[in-house]
Formats: structure tokens, C-alpha cells, sequence
DNA sequence: TTGAAAGCGCTAACAC
DNA sequence: GTGTTAGCGCTTTCAA
């Protein structure tokens, strides 16, 4: 194995010299880091990373915690680790993945022993019981969502509030007044993940600001389920034209559902989801959606670690606003009737 | 920070003592083991990662190489990512999350750096250019998939050869008597992806072995591009009677299709799907399948990783054999008309 | 069964 | 602008 002594020796300059040099924290000549430039080079020098973290106490490794539980869209939270990963090398760190089911244990272990400079969770609760942890721990953290007492800690997330809102406006905007929203299984709101609420309560706000009538209906994600949600919407409301979706596996079962038993979108029914620009653009007709912007979720989210890390402030609360885009699935009420 | 001569003074011992009562590497009497136990537990002391992966050159972390692209079935990629590191964890190790963008300077990155001490890498392609670096580094990797030259690699994956074989036998033994495979996209099959040749290798030869007609179609996993392939099928082959789907999310866009232009799966139609068992068994008519392993394939990884860590010898390809699950979409040909 | 002590390879005072 | 050197906290010979 190459050293840095042997690259020091190789370039004829000191150890620390080429440590500076490598690191940039203290001004080096132009001549002299060339010569250690082309050492390195020539040796093939890679530094060690433990060696680096003993004497820096800087591993250059952040944590990442993923969930793997009913509910959560799994595609969602693959394309977030990939954003947190592409980050976080741009800052030259690596990802260490974790996975819910260690709990509290493994975000202690990787901090105590410092195996991590820093923690992303994802998927946190309204009363999440690592909160408490994550705020004693030595080290920074950044959550993916909302817990209902965020005060010292570091949040972000969509603003699923304004969300919710922002469907509901479009859909009173084209005409419609009488809305539903379909939202995310019933077990997600039972264990209190945040963003289901904020949705609902979005929602909720916004139709009775307009003075639209509005329900609320979670739904597991099969087909059975829609087939059963379409139904009853449509006994329950005839007047209905407008659909919130906040389930993404939902969305085409639920248009295909409806389809069946005679109502159309959007001809009949406009919807709007709330769901991966990427499912939308792809569906078999393009869906009028609001974005679940995971990519940025997960870039922001390093950014702000990456801040916390050099004692640079970053606000406690980061909403990122609703980015609504309209496709083929919202037309004015009675447009085409 | 508290470390192990804390722990040593506090239990009267050295820290060597310390180490070896933690690491096991030397018998330490009953009583010492006591006594260091309980000063751990008092002093809340965690070894320090980096310090100990300078000392022993291990560092106890796995590289985890994932793919992100087109193609490729998101839910299969994390549930593997997910059982790599229950596994991992259960021979304390952790795992770091490299994206396949990073290529082979990322794999050169961390191996180089002593970051990991060895490597999982997924996807791997018939002619995939890190082969070479894989076999150069001075670290052990188990490799996802078979290349075309998998000599001196260590390699795992399911038997898709044979899981291609078994779906046709058993629309065979069904009595079905001409059989289409619509496989993964045609750009899977153009990159070289090892397992599509695969199936369709063991597709057509148990097709000709029982005398049976067959065809081939890569296809797209768009509703628009099921329909397409459905009327194609019909068209070019109306004695079609057994269809064997290698193409997760096309699964039940297909069905749909077929539907729609009069032929019901499994009444006209009998199909067998290669895809996790999960999505066969929540569809809303169960889907008979060959079951694409993930999590079985990510803890065997691991377990062939940990081998080769303890230069124990394993072999250099482990198949899977296929499993199949008769549900409710295959049915004796003609039994229902 | 245990201890003493020499590193592991790097960083960051401190000195010039 | 550069060099000297004392650690960082742990493992592992070597010695008893």
C-alpha cells in the first residue's frame, strides 16, 4: 500500500505538505503542488479512509435511513437514496444505508462510534421515537418529514398542506364543485405519518374556502379497493367531478375502476394526483399531478447536512411548494357532457 | 468520547485485555469477561469505527453497487438492497450505498481507500466493463448476475435458464400447446442483461423439447406497448393458448389487454409470470409464477461475501433453482370452454 | 490468562 | 510557504 510518506518522499516535500495539499487548508506554491500532483499520479496514492477519519474525527460518511413498510411508495424512496448518494459525493461523502428496522440502536451505533458524520431519516412520524435520540446526538440530522413537535431539529419535506390545496384550486378553477380525495391507506394515517394529514387538511381548507363539497376517503392500494372507493363515490356523491389521488399505486387502478362503471376521465371526472412527475408523464393518459419531488427532497436534504456540518445555520422548517402540472386528465366541468 | 483504556482502567485490566474480551481472538477467563462487560456498560463505551479499521485493516462495511435505469424493476432493486444489509448486519457489517453512475473509479474509490472490505455489485452485463477491475482488486465481490466470461468472479443469481424451462413445462403439462414469451425490454436484451437471453434460452428449448410452437417478444412495460404485443399475438398466432410473462410491471397491463379484445386470462388464456412473489400473490386474480428471489439473492451474497472475507473457498456460480407457484392464472387448456 | 508497547496512516498544532 | 512531530483510538505482536 502507498502512503502519503511515500508521496512525500517521491515529491520531495513533507507528509503534512502533501496533506495540505490534498485538503487545500493552507496555501500551497503552485510549483509544489504540481510536483505532489504528479506523485500521486505516479504512485497511485489513494488516501486511507480510516486512517483519515482516527485523525480528523471526519469519517466523510453520512447515514441514510430508509423505510421498507406498507404504504410507502417504494419507488419513491429508491429514487430519494439515489439523490442523497449523487449529493452526497458531489460533497465527497459516501452513504451509509440503514434500515428502519435497526431503530434506534443503529442510528446510536453509527454515530457513537463514528462511523457517520451525519443522519438522513426518512419516513419520520408524527411522535417518532427516535426524535428524542436525534436530538441529543452529537451529530447533525435532517428528516424527511414532519414530526408534530419539530423545534431543534432539521425538517423537510414537500408542503403537502398547500399541496392538497393546490389540487383543490385547480379543479374549483376548471369549475368543479363537488371534490373527493382518495388518499393513502388507512394504516398510514392510523401510525400518524404526517404528510396524509397535511394532505387532508389542504384539502379540506382549500374546497371550503372555494365552497366546494368535499370527502375524504383512505384506500388501500389493490384494485379490489378502488373498484369498492369508485362505487361508493359514486353513490354517495352523483354530483362528483373532481378527484384528488394521494396514493400513487392508486391512480390507474382507480381511472380504470371508474371507467367501468361508467365514468370516464377526464370527460366525466377530472383527476388529479399527487404522485411522481415521472408516473404521470407515463401513465397511458398523461395525469394531471402535483410532484412528489424526491430527487429534490434528497439533494436538499444533504445540502442542509452539508451546512450543519460546516456550523453554517440552516432553518429548522424547509417546505418545498407545490409544483402543479396540468396533463390530460382535468378538463372544465361539463366540457365535453 | 470515552474509549478503551477508560474501559480498561475502569475494569482494572489492560486494554488489550479490552480488545481481545470484545473481538474473542484469545480466551479471557470468566471473571475479566465480567468485570470488562460491566465497565462497558457503565462507560457507554462504543469502539471507534475509524480507529479500528486503521488498526486491523478491517473497516467491517460492504459496498453495495445498485443499478438505476430503464428497465430495471424498482421494488426488485430495493427489496435486495434491504436484505443485503439485514444480512450484513447480522455478521456486523454495514453497507455503503454506491450508485452504478459512479462506475468503476467508484468501485477503485473505496476499495483503494480501505473504505469497504468488499464489494456486492448488481446488474452486472454479459460484457460489463468493471469485470476486469473486479478481478484486479486486492478485495473480494460477489457479483449479481453471470457475465459471459465468469471465470475467477464469484457469481449468484436466480437459474432464469431453467425458471424460462419451467414455465413452459408447465403450461405443458397443462396440455397448452403453443406458448409465446413476452420478455423484458428490447433494450435489456441490446445491453447484453445476462438474464433475458437467459429465460428466452430456456423458453425456446422446452418449448422444442415438448413439440411445442413458440415465439418470442421483447416489450416495452407501457399499457400502450401491451396492447400492441395482445392484438399482435392474437393476429399472428390465434391457436395462442399459454403465455409466459418476464417483464414485472407489464404483468397486469397485459391481462388487461388481452381483455379487452376477448381473451380472458386464465379461461382463454393461461399465464405464467417470472416476477417476486409478492406482486404474483396481490394481483387481483393471483398470477402463477416462478418467483424472482431478491431477498434470498441478497442474504446469499452476503453470505458468499463473508466466505471469501474469511478465505473460506466458495463456488464460483450459484444458480437458484426456480420455484414455481401455481395461482390462479394457468388452468388445463381448453378446460373452461 | 494477561500486559506492555509498537505501530496502523493520517491530520493539525506548532515552529520556522 | 513548508517541515517536525505528537497524537487520533485501536489491534496485535511479543513477552511473561
Amino acid at each position: 500500500m502507498v502512503k502519503i510518506t511515500d508521496v512525500a518522499r517521491h515529491a520531495g516535500v513533507s507528509p503534512s505538505t502533501v496533506s495540505y495539499a490534498l485538503s487545500g487548508k493552507r496555501p500551497i506554491s503552485e510549483e509544489t503542488r504540481q510536483r505532489i500532483e504528479a506523485s500521486i499520479l505516479a504512485l497511485g496514492y489513494r488516501p486511507h479512509a480510516g486512517a483519515r477519519a482516527l485523525a480528523s474525527s471526519r469519517s466523510n460518511v453520512l447515514a441514510l435511513v430508509v423505510p421498507f413498510r406498507s404504504g410507502m411508495h417504494v419507488p419513491v424512496v429508491m429514487q430519494f437514496a439515489v439523490s442523497v448518494v449523487t449529493a452526497a459525493r458531489r460533497h465527497d461523502h459516501d452513504v451509509l444505508l440503514l434500515t428502519q428496522e435497526e431503530g434506534e440502536e443503529g442510528l446510536r451505533r453509527v454515530a457513537d462510534t463514528a462511523l457517520v458524520d451525519a443522519l438522513i431519516v426518512m419516513d419520520v412520524q408524527m411522535r417518532d421515537a427516535r426524535l428524542p435520540l436525534l436530538r441529543a446526538l452529537d451529530r447533525p440530522s435532517v428528516l424527511i418529514g414532519f414530526p408534530a413537535e419539530p423545534a431543534g431539529l432539521t425538517c423537510i419535506d414537500l408542503d403537502f398542506e398547500a399541496a392538497g390545496a393546490a389540487c383543490v384550486r385547480h379543479l374549483a378553477e376548471l369549475g368543479h364543485r363537488c371534490v373527493a380525495l382518495v388518499g393513502s391507506p388507512p394504516e398510514v394515517y392510523l401510525r400518524g405519518t404526517g404528510f396524509a394529514q397535511r394532505v387532508a387538511r389542504g384539502f379540506t381548507a382549500a374546497a371550503d374556502e372555494r365552497g366546494l363539497t368535499s370527502t375524504i376517503h383512505p384506500c388501500g392500494a389493490t384494485q379490489a379497493e378502488a373498484r369498492d372507493i369508485a362505487r361508493r363515490l359514486l353513490g354517495e356523491h352523483p354530483e362528483l367531478t373532481g378527484l384528488v389521488v394521494h396514493n400513487e399505486p392508486l391512480v390507474q387502478p382507480l381511472i380504470e375502476a371508474f371507467q367501468e362503471i361508467g365514468l370516464r376521465v377526464p370527460e366525466d371526472l377530472s383527476l388529479v394526483a399527487i404522485c411522481p412527475d415521472e408516473q404521470a408523464e407515463q401513465a397511458p393518459v398523461p395525469v394531471t399531478s402535483v410532484a412528489v419531488p424526491s430527487a429534490e427532497i434528497g439533494t436538499e436534504a444533504v445540502e442542509l447536512l452539508m451546512h450543519k456540518l460546516d456550523r453554517r445555520s440552516v432553518p429548522e422548517a424547509t417546505l418545498l411548494p407545490p409544483r402543479l402540472t396540468r396533463r390530460a386528465t382535468t378538463v372544465p366541468r361539463g366540457s365535453t357532457r
